[in-house]
DNA sequence: TCCGTACCCTAGAGCGCTCTAGGTTACGTC
DNA sequence: GACGTAACCTAGAGCGCTCTAGGGTACGGA
């Protein structure tokens, strides 16, 4: 930085105000900071920087290090923390490195807000965590008035995908759901209420997160009488249902049709073509460095919480009931 | 750490020889230093340690955020570096964020040692990026003097693969490749090479990594003379195939068999039991640290290349050829 | 002419650690 | 009793930035 500085023939102080892009400096001296950057080659190291700011202007971030749509979030969070002023930090948890140690990390960089993606941890701990620093959580929901939270309308979720099959001719429309897993009793809720208001019978079939257990409901729907179409609780879930079924020479979906959730990439694949209900991830992200700002700035505030709409992406999996 | 050294009566250095779990404190204070941070509940803050010490001991991790078999890498990678007095930095590429952004942010961050997987950089752009840190490549080869390697045999994992349908009695084996993605050649000429020596006719099929090339891949296999056995360049090619399979009535193994390259959390499901070559992610992400470790002493030192040998892992989609 | 204002710019004090250089104490040796 | 040694401990100088407080300078209005 003194070289930089030097070479510019400016301060220190100017060269920082130039590499921050902030106002004041002159256009001369901005254009002769960079050049001289640019020549020496120099980037502002990052450690000092954020030493050196008070507030660190920093976010933390905690994901699942295996979870497809964790990635999917941190991608967008990356796009939209662009230009804020706050730079993002990266905690994975995964099966051998806990949450909490995962946070730990974070607020050891003295980050000002966690954000959570997807946290299994209690209210408690959750609680917790936000004496040391703002939480925000997303995709689940928290009562806590302490953390912010942001998450896709799972209830509206599972409503599109029933009001879809309702639509294209399904009445025997069975759940195969999450369980206890986030969001699983949102998109329950959303099932049952959807089925009721169209005056058809609801049929609960317990499924989960991964492939293993869609195949594992598969089975469960081949003995008993079948439903001519599923809601699944995510598209790893349905993923495993579908070749269960296709295992059994059902064809989907002239014999069963499938609705997912999460619109991963497995779901656009060939392979699949899995009609899905498609998380918001943008603007997801969107609102999650909007409230992490307004946080950093006012740290007591009520907590907030953000419900964003999904929409239904339809695919091949979901194609009229053949025998309405 | 004022706080704490007041709290229990030594100076501020004490404090930081005990926090950093180095010799030179006498039991007595090491207690006490931990009671009072205890009490307190200080930690060291982290932008601070990596400012302070010299060299700053830190890894960049750059990884792909969609890329499973890079996520088990890191995870393995957090164990490893346990107890080496090097710290982690993780920075994501994505297709909104690429790789030369990636490694940069953590340059940035000073880090002594850049640990790539699976990049898709020239090795020009490696070449560069190792005169500014200590570059090691993982899960790729590169014949740069510049930049270590640390990857899984591919050739051998292509020879196990090869030599276990031979010995369940397969004859028509088919290979369906990589193309031009990372390890793509070796395995091909693993395949190659071990039909050869078993005095079989080699045939390749355009693949590739995701689930739709296998499912493209599955089309041409079904068109023409069908083969017995197929080895698939990795385990989400190998779904993909067998996914088509399944839907053209096929099954897996009694009328093709099936081994993929990965051992994924998918080749485990029970909707596949995918007989698969499994990287040895621990050995590697130990190789990696010690490669870094060593790496940020001598920088200077001729680049190292590491070969890890992977195993087979036998599932059910491998079974005998019913028809030899 | 003098003052107020706006705009640039700089000196220098942190930020919270690490680490070197040197001080103190206790103990054993000759 | 003087000296060497080992084990502890501390003062204080960085690390490379940011940011506050204040100094110029130029310009316009009274």
């Amino acid at each position: 930085m003194e070289h930089v500085a030097t070479r510019a023939g400016v301060s220190r102080a100017l060269v920082s105000i130039v590499m921050r892009g902030v106002p004041g400096a002159s256009d001369e001296n901005r254009a002769a900071v960079m050049r001289a950057a640019e020549e020496l080659s120099y980037r502002p190291d990052q450690r000092a920087r954020l030493l050196g700011r008070g507030r660190s202007q920093t976010i933390g971030i905690s994901f699942g290090l295996h979870d497809e749509n964790h990635g999917e979030t941190v991608e967008s969070l990356y796009q939209a923390v662009e230009g804020s002023g706050f730079d993002l930090i990266l905690s994975p948890n995964a099966p051998t490195r806990d949450e909490i140690r995962a946070a730990e990390a974070l607020l050891d960089f003295r980050c000002e807000t966690l954000v959570l993606i997807g946290p299994s941890l209690s209210r408690r701990e959750l609680d917790e965590l936000a004496t040391r620093a703002a939480v925000i959580v997303v995709a689940r929901s928290v009562a806590s008035p302490h953390v912010d939270v942001v998450r896709t309308d799972d209830v509206l979720g599972a409503r599109l995908a029933i009001e879809h099959l309702i639509e294209v001719g399904h009445k025997r429309i069975v759940h195969v759901h999450g369980g206890r897993i986030a969001s699983a009793a949102e998109r329950r809720a959303g099932y049952r209420a959807t089925m009721r208001r169209a005056g058809l019978e609801t049929r609960l079939v317990e499924g989960g997160r991964t492939e293993d257990d869609g195949w594992r409901a598969g089975a469960e729907l081949l003995s008993a009488d079948r439903p001519t179409a599923v809601f699944a609780y995510n598209d790893q879930c349905a993923a495993g249902l579908v070749a269960r079924l296709r295992s059994h020479g059902l064809h989907v979906p002239d014999d069963i049709a499938i609705v997912g959730f999460d619109n991963t990439r497995l779901a656009a694949s060939p392979s699949l073509t899995l009609t899905t209900v498609a998380q918001d991830s943008d603007a997801i992200a969107k609102h999650v460095i909007e409230r992490a700002v307004a946080r950093a700035e006012t740290p007591t505030a009520p907590a907030v919480k953000v419900v964003v709409p999904p929409h239904l992406v339809v695919r091949e999996s979901s194609g009229p009931n053949p025998h309405p």
